[in-house]
DNA sequence: TTGGTCAATTGGTAAGACCAATTATTTCAA
DNA sequence: TTGAAATAATTGGTCTTACCAATTGACCAA
């Protein structure tokens, strides 16, 4: 059995940190002499797990500009996915049903399990979904919100199919959340239950945080489809009308 | 563009002279240092390109004992996410506790939409099930009444994620399922849970094949693992914090 | 011939210095 | 006041030198 040398073990340190989400993709890693300072190694030992990490495509390295987390490993999740629902566009609901659930555990298990620091986040992550109302910031906030919950439930398997779900939107392979801002009636009743999922979980409360996650996900599956029903609806009244003149 | 470093240039020429065949798998590589000056460079530039290689899998390296090429060419690449949690099994009841959310909803879905060819496959896998009991093919049989279930919930997120789950298991990430088997009891036990599993879908009860589902979820995960994942939780939080402990 | 010990070899770690590229700050001109 | 250019600081990349840790090979005794 072969030894694990120092290298390994920071490597091992460092995959941990990224799959825990301490560093998320986009992220930047600190400098490496402030790293290797912190992990009380060398900076020549850092290196060697640095460029392992960077050899797997998990970081990119650039001189004199840091080290950053790379996306590969939400997309390894995502992308049959994306190949999948571009095949089958009429899946896409099956993508907000599933996000009923997701969402609902993931605040469960926030409010079970959510530290300080989580709870500072969330709040933050709150703040700036309130600020971003009415600009176009406003869908890019709503998925920090939901992904800092994800976060929170400290599952990484959870966190990370939710990145890959995020992934799906990001590529508006799935319906576009963004869409529904437009509407401002609609807006002010998304913060409204935002709110609400955050105080749930802020008051530790698993089983309303979950409930609040459901309804506010059914609302927006509701809402996204709703307009399509609208339609279909006017196209049976005047078809009926059409009929009664034809007699 | 990126600027090619020195320690790229390194790594290209010894990919080129392990694809031409100057190293065949099994060929030990030259000491550091005398491969160093052959090819003009100091040696922790070397050494960043043979990291890289070993990174990849295409050597394997050994603390006074040399780097060896393998066979790793002539292999596919892993899924990344899967090799890094099968690296870090303290992600193995994160792995357990998402399945308890995913087994229940796709026996509440499955409940509510099994086809009448939904609910044949499915007997089907139960008799499977119950006809390999005591043999090898007992926990293949299991994964299969599973996914058989998935594809009953007629969603095809679910039925993917089950799928990534199943693939997760195969590289042992979840402690064998395979292993609970070896007791009879166990066994036994496990043969009634599926059955209950499968009589409530028949029979049409959502909330109750989601109760079933989720019970025998739990007793595996229970069976599976002792009181290890409170403190591995625990644990996990204080790094969320961002306190950098020593390697 | 076999097993143990020691020396040599080779990969791993570290400190310190310097180079190359990027980022941030300051200065200057319009 | 603003924008562009120049300069300084920061940060990743390379190198030399020294030493540690693990493996391999040579030698000797039983």
């Amino acid at each position: 059995m072969q030894q694990q040398t120092l290298a390994d073990r920071i490597t091992a340190k460092l995959e941990t940190m990224i799959v825990e989400g301490v560093y998320k993709p986009g992220d930047r890693l600190p400098p490496e002499r402030k790293l290797a300072e912190q992990l009380e190694v060398s900076r020549p030992s850092l290196r060697t797990a640095l460029q392992t990490l960077a050899a797997k495509g998990i970081l990119r390295s650039r001189q004199g500009g840091g080290h950053y987390v790379t996306d590969t490993l939400t997309r390894s999740v995502a992308d049959p996915l994306v190949e999948m629902l571009s095949k089958h566009p009429e899946t896409q609901d099956d993508v907000l049903e599933f996000r009923v659930l997701l969402e609902g555990t993931c605040a469960f298990y926030a409010a079970q399990r959510a530290t300080e620091e989580d709870r500072k986040s969330l709040q933050e992550a709150f703040t700036l979904l309130e600020e971003s109302m009415g600009t176009d910031q406003e869908s890019q906030a709503d998925l920090t919100f939901h992904l800092t919950i994800a976060e929170a439930s400290h599952n990484i398997i959870l966190l990370h199919t939710m990145r890959a779900i995020f992934s799906l939107l990001k590529h508006n392979i799935a319906s576009n959340i963004g869409g529904i801002y437009n509407n401002q009636e609609t807006s002010t009743q998304l913060l409204h239950q935002h709110r609400h999922i955050m105080e749930t979980i802020l008051a530790g409360q698993p089983e309303q945080a979950r409930l609040a996650a459901e309804e506010h996900m059914v609302y927006v599956r509701e809402t996204l489809s709703g307009e399509d029903r609208k339609q279909i609806r006017q196209l049976r009244a005047k078809r009926r009308t059409g009929l009664l003149e034809a007699i």
